[in-house]
DNA sequence: TAGATTGTTAATCGATTAACAATC
DNA sequence: TAGATTGTTAATCGATTAACAATC
């Protein structure tokens, strides 16, 4: 069995990446663990110890090609899927996501908004049409979704995970607040905006 | 010097104090480690460790109180404090969290919106006028902003920040995709976003 | 009392940091 | 060559898990 990638390296490779891409877009060829991890606050040797998770990157003596890397770290992460993405409750939070427009830069693009709600169903939102979510099966496969994103109430959300799954989506991303039970082979990542706001919460009573 | 608290354990307390507050609606009064593990899927001895780098708060033989332990978890989080938020950018994921119904519920409020664009100073969302980032340091001090929420282009997060420390805010929640530099006294929470797709990404790619 | 469950110490596991040989 | 910097092994640190005495 190959040994286990830790949740902290992967976290940290969109932090190299973006990096990277910024680095290369003002014209820096070649970067050393310590200069990377001088602007990420990263030690280099968690930097490297990352990096050699996955491979050889770098060159002894001289560092690493920035393009390189970035295109090598792009890979890792599976960005060259060019994964598509539906929005599952077209609120506040949905519309914003659908407008996001850092994902296209990932590679990512919004391919399908749904809503249950009879005044958002049908209305349009970043050129988008939003489709009712009964018909959910049919637009997941027609668009060829890969991942669903849960920006329902939380209320609602283990249903629509359910029915995600149910039209094959490969992936969840979800933004509601409650833990959601999904089969082992559905990758799923929470970002439950209220333990950030709560983690600063805490933080400033420190003081 | 006090035992610090790892992060990892602070991050768990708001889901402790979700779930015990969903129970008190559904008028449970008591529960245990074990039976809170198993909705969050959390093993209990994590639980009790957790709780107990801040007190003893359960009966041994019968469980924690629910009432109880979600007040001294909102209390330890510094809920009680209820922070003043201002948000600085009002594109669409600043319009969205402007509109977030959650932070209610935590205990936060929005009072004030900030933007730079003239075409949306002025304006109002969800009741509140937007205000121009240029009288920013006035704004703050009047509606007694303690915490800068950022949702500006990752090109002005930076100087977005500075100027919410020089305005006195407390402290920061960043969603802008960069590495920001603010005094150790400042408590800065990130929530990048490309951090969780790319993820997802990942873990996608290795089915 | 017997059964249940906490609080806490000890053991394990995993992640980060330090050190350094290899080499550009 | 000398200086710089990677890749990797060893040491340390910290977090999770296991075990169990205390006690309701």
């Amino acid at each position: 069995m190959k040994k286990s990638i830790s949740q902290a390296t992967i976290d940290r490779l969109p932090l190299y990446f973006r990096t990277l891409r910024l680095m290369e877009e003002t014209e820096i060829n070649i970067i050393s663990s310590d200069e990377l991890g001088r602007r990420l606050d990263i030690t280099p040797e968690q930097i490297r110890k990352d990096l050699t998770t996955f491979g050889q990157f770098g060159k002894k003596g001289i560092g690493y090609d920035v393009r390189e890397l970035k295109d090598r770290i792009s890979n890792i992460l599976g960005l060259q899927n060019h994964w598509r993405l539906a929005i599952v409750g077209v609120g506040h939070l949905g519309g914003a996501l659908a407008n996001y427009v850092n994902f296209a830069s990932l590679g990512f693009s919004v391919v399908a908004l749904l809503d249950k709600n009879p005044k958002i169903v049908g209305t349009k939102v970043n050129g988008i049409t939003v489709g009712n979510i009964s018909d959910m099966k049919e637009i997941i496969s027609d668009k060829a979704v890969d991942i669903g994103i849960i920006t329902v109430p939380a209320t609602e959300a283990q249903d629509t995970a359910d029915a995600l799954i149910a039209a094959n989506v490969k992936g969840i991303w979800n933004f509601a607040p409650i833990k959601l039970n999904v089969p082992d082979n559905i990758p799923l990542v929470n970002e439950d905006l209220s333990i950030g706001l709560s983690a600063l919460s805490y933080h400033m009573s420190q003081n």
